[in-house]
RNA sequence: GGGCGUUUAGCUCAGUUGGCUAGAGCACCUCGUUUACACCGAGGGGGUCGGCGGUUCGAGCCCGUCAACGCCCA
């Protein structure tokens, strides 16, 4: 009841007062109400139009430059996305402001499967297939698709604020882009480190193409081990091989045991009776079998798996491949071709049950390789492809991180680079779909000849001949990817910005990427341009839900970052998102964690107002406040702002973006809007013109300061401050005022600054005792105060109209040897003991309570300093300074525990 | 099987080369119709820092070990 009288009455107050200010027209031009999505909206259009993205060489400088990870053309921005993009856009635009050359490439990725995908969807819709056009109409068809729904992601970017330099804009598919793809092919090729094989790789038979071995995601599923029984010929044993694709026995050419395992020696060289097929297979011995896992002997199925081709290879047994394109058994199979794999190998177990041929069935816990597009069971299989040899390209990818060339930032993810690049296997390229590029590789089928080119060849180079043809795979995707960091500048040709952008400075990513895209980079990129892509590396966390699961589309926890914009603002993303990401660390969000940058966002705007308020007349020009004029408060506030503008530039370089905020957050909320400004509000109020100009210089060099190392994480709020503040004067766009780096401390004593910090502990404990009597703020009281030294009790009484506004008290007395008349409640502070004299009773039994509790916090404090002390090992072996803050604190503890000692004698009477 | 990460307040997380009484936001409780802001202000409660062992004058932090969870690679 109570509570809704409450309500009700605020909403009637509210109202009362909406309309009176409506009626008033207040003298603030700021709006009562920040409408985030129209200055957002326009910012971005005037940055845009006015070209404040773009880098170029032709202006010199110091260059800066981070070329985005493209984002598949099919893609939609997702909170990986936000979190991703917000990082380079707080980086990119310090550069700027710092005065650099600045430039934030972006593009896309041609994303050739996943987009294939896309339109064979869309395409069977109406019922047709990419065959039933036929190559070119289909290749027609993708871009046709790509300009009408390609890219949507390009433009929720720009709602993000992201500063992308968009005239540099690039498609990994586009003329330059794909001379740059045609051009490394060839070199490669022609240094013998691209070649074609028959190999195993990893096959989706959904999309029908083979896939690199990065692209097979390994899940761990609850499969089976089937133990199966195989006859000996000849013999009536029958010897037990334990496999997890039973349908591959179809495909078997041997058997095979460890050369040492006693059990079997006798088998080798012995030949056994396949079931079903009735083909005979011999027995071998190789060492890679592990004695120890199943029955020690294994199945060889060299067509099937990449070991089993390894063995094949030493031991020159056929291959024999039982399988179709689409995953279909085929005529190898024998009676169960046609029959899908998963299918077959249930009807087969069925059949060598009848049969007498199983002998168990084991759970089985394994890793299954699932196609990263399209999550079907991958089948290893023999396939011929094109493949880049990378061992030698990896050497010099591993010098660089040796070396500190290339720094990852958390440090550790060096060994995850590390380890895939010692161990590095050969890049398959070749993918078996349309959309992509082609491999150029030509062949004449008169004299067999193969080249290759990057123009298309009519004729056989050797024999003249015209029965040219080209190959039919495409490149993979990420064959493109490798070289965005020069190809977007215009390699193989030369160009300006090739030379002055590249190297970049720092990649932005998360660690799913890192073998994909990050360490070809780094090999590509010595390769050609003999030289690193980038320096740094940050890796960011992932993007989780509150309860750790991945974002995703299936599970329906997704929160669309356009959702949290139209709800709180972007500004309100960006600030949140960094504020709440540690480095490195996966980030947990929901809905409401998107508040704090809101409700912060809100609290920057509303300070803006209240000094609008007070500025008429003022003339923000001036901000030159004298040094010899500053107040205590004016001071704390100043070196509150330079600890906060080396903090921010600290974290900020050692990629520390939640850090940055917090200290931004902390400064502006607590520093400035708790305590400087309550403190201004007499100054502003009651104060002289000259104190209140004085006052107002102090704050809007503050707020136009903190707005600046704010811009990076809010960049439209801080933009829309900056021109109604009139900072605009100046730097006619936020963009490019100057990033704070040092201020002046002239006028700034640390000591007055200390007396600030304790004027502020004297306020809170002055407010906690009004608080524990339960005074409303129209209750007044009068506070004494007895300072612990003279210097505290000069500067208290010079400072005391303030801290009375602050505590809002009727009176304060200031005296070294204050002794209360009776009792009252009283509290320590830094500066002295604060006694409250209030009318009416004092609960005495309570205060004594109260310091009793105190007093016996003190004593604990007190027994674990003095142990140390005592502690003759401490004292010497510690460092002095350590000492010293000990030996402080044993006599602060002291003190306070005889005053606390005093005044509950006192209240005892 | 190998590697990496995580474990701190009810929740989500900070805590840097070991050194003052372990912090923040949210949530919770009390109070508040003062002219920037209720998306606010003032105050408050809440922690054996995953377990065990070790190093050290001193451990949330370093070392060892165990456990749970997550990711990557085989």
């Amino acid at each position: 009841m109570r509570n809704l009288s409450y309500v009700v009455r605020w909403m009637i107050s509210l109202w009362i007062f909406t309309n009176y200010e409506w009626r008033m027209k207040p003298m603030a031009e700021l709006a009562k109400k920040y409408e985030a999505k129209d200055v957002e909206e326009k910012w971005y259009q005037q940055w845009m139009a006015d070209g404040r993205f773009h880098g170029d060489s032709a202006n010199g400088g110091d260059p800066f430059c981070i070329v985005i990870p493209p984002p598949n053309v099919t893609g939609i921005l997702h909170m990986g996305h936000a979190l991703n993009n917000n990082i380079q856009d707080v980086l990119t635009r310090v550069a700027r402001m710092k005065g650099k050359n600045t430039t934030w490439v972006p593009g896309m990725d041609h994303a050739g499967i996943a987009t294939q995908n896309v339109v064979e969807r869309a395409l069977k819709k109406e019922g047709k297939t990419r065959d039933d056009l036929g190559r070119e109409k289909f290749i027609e068809r993708v871009w046709e698709w790509k300009e009408q729904y390609g890219g949507t992601i390009q433009n929720q970017l720009k709602k993000l604020g992201a500063s992308c330099d968009w005239e540099r804009e690039r498609f990994t598919m586009d003329e330059g882009l794909s001379d740059a793809v045609l051009e490394m092919f060839c070199r490669l090729y022609d240094k013998d480190l691209i070649y074609r094989g028959n190999r195993i790789i990893n096959w989706c038979p959904r999309c029908q193409t083979a896939l690199s071995d990065e692209e097979s995601e390994h899940v761990d599923v609850e499969g089976a081990l089937y133990h199966l029984r195989y006859a000996v010929k000849g013999e009536k044993r029958k010897l037990v091989v334990a496999t997890t694709r039973p349908e591959t026995l179809l495909g078997d050419t041997a058997v095979a045991v460890n050369p040492r395992d006693e059990r079997y020696k006798n088998l080798i060289g012995k030949t056994v009776v396949l079931p079903i097929t009735n083909r005979e297979i011999p027995i071998v011995a190789d060492d890679y079998v592990d004695p120890e896992f199943g029955t020690g002997l294994v199945k060889i199925t060299p067509a099937h798996d990449p070991n089993d081709f390894e063995m094949g290879q030493r031991h020159d047994l056929p291959q024999i491949n039982v399988m179709t394109d689409d995953g279909l058994m085929n005529k190898n199979a024998g009676p169960y071709e046609g029959m899908d794999r998963f299918e077959c190998r249930k009807q087969l177990m069925d059949d060598l049950k009848a049969g007498g041929l199983v002998e168990k069935v084991d759970v089985h816990q394994h890793a299954v390789g699932h196609c990263y597009r399209c999550e079907t069971v991958i089948e290893p299989r023999l396939s011929p492809q094109w493949f880049v040899k990378m061992k030698p390209l990896a050497r010099p990818a591993i010098e660089a991180v040796n070396d500190g060339r290339i720094k990852f930032v958390p440090e550790h993810w060096s060994k995850t680079y590390m380890g895939w690049m010692e161990n590095i296997r050969d890049w398959c390229i070749s993918r078996q779909i349309w959309w992509g590029h082609r491999i150029p590789i030509f062949y004449c089928d008169d004299c067999n000849h193969e080249w290759a080119s990057k123009v298309i060849e009519t004729a056989c180079p050797k024999c003249a001949s015209t029965q040219v043809r080209q190959d039919e795979d495409v490149l993979d995707t990420w064959f493109s990817s490798w070289l965005w960091p020069f190809s977007v500048f215009g390699w193989p040709g030369t160009s300006d910005d090739l030379k002055f952008y590249y190297p970049s400075k720092t990649l932005v990513t998360g660690n799913e990427i890192i073998f994909f895209w990050v360490a070809r980079m780094v090999m590509s990129g010595l390769e050609i341009m003999d030289d690193i892509p980038f320096d740094t590396v940050y890796i960011h966390g992932t993007v989780r839900d509150d309860q750790g699961r991945k974002m995703s589309k299936s599970l329906g926890n997704s929160i669309d970052p356009l959702d949290i914009i139209e709800k709180y603002s972007s500004d309100a993303l960006r600030f949140s998102l960094l504020m709440i990401t540690a480095t490195g660390q996966d980030v947990y969000i929901s809905d409401e964690k998107f508040e704090i940058g809101r409700n912060f966002g809100t609290k920057i705007w509303n300070a803006a107002r209240f000094m609008e308020m007070h500025s008429e007349g003022f003339d923000v020009k001036d901000l030159a406040f004298d040094p010899a004029r500053l107040s205590p408060d004016d001071q704390h506030l100043l070196a509150k702002l330079n600890e906060a503008i080396s903090s921010t530039n600290d974290n900020l370089e050692r990629y520390r973006f939640n850090d940055a905020t917090v200290v931004l957050y902390d400064f502006f909320w607590h520093s400035y809007c708790d305590w400087y400004i309550e403190y201004a509000k007499p100054i502003l109020f009651n104060g002289s013109p000259e104190e209140k100009k004085h006052t107002l210089q102090v704050m809007h060099h503050a707020f136009s300061t903190a707005l600046r190392l704010l811009h990076p994480f809010m960049p439209f709020l801080t933009e829309e401050l900056w021109h109604g503040m009139e900072y605009n004067h100046s730097e006619e766009t936020i963009m490019l005022a100057a990033w704070p780096e040092k201020v002046s401390s002239d006028g700034i004593d640390p000591k007055v600054v200390e007396y600030v910090d304790g004027k502020h502990d004297l306020i809170r404990v002055g407010r906690i005792l009004r608080s524990e009597y339960n005074l409303t703020n129209k209750q007044t009281a009068v506070f004494n105060v007895r300072p612990s030294n003279k210097t505290y009790a000069e500067q208290i009484e010079t400072d005391k109209a303030s801290i009375m506004a602050l505590l809002k008290a009727e009176a304060i007395t200031v005296d070294v040897a204050f002794a209360p008349a009776g009792a009252m409640p009283s509290g320590i502070s830094t500066l002295g003991t604060v006694y409250m004299s209030i009318e009416g009773l004092v609960d005495v039994d309570a205060e004594i309570m109260k310091l009793s509790v105190e007093l016996d916090e003190v004593v604990g404090h007190l027994a674990n300093v003095k142990k140390k002390l005592s502690n003759e090992n401490f004292v010497s072996r510690a460092p002095k300074d350590v000492v010293a803050v000990q030996e402080n604190r044993q006599e602060e503890l002291i003190g306070k525990s005889e005053k606390l000692t005093k005044m509950i004698e006192m209240l005892r009477g």
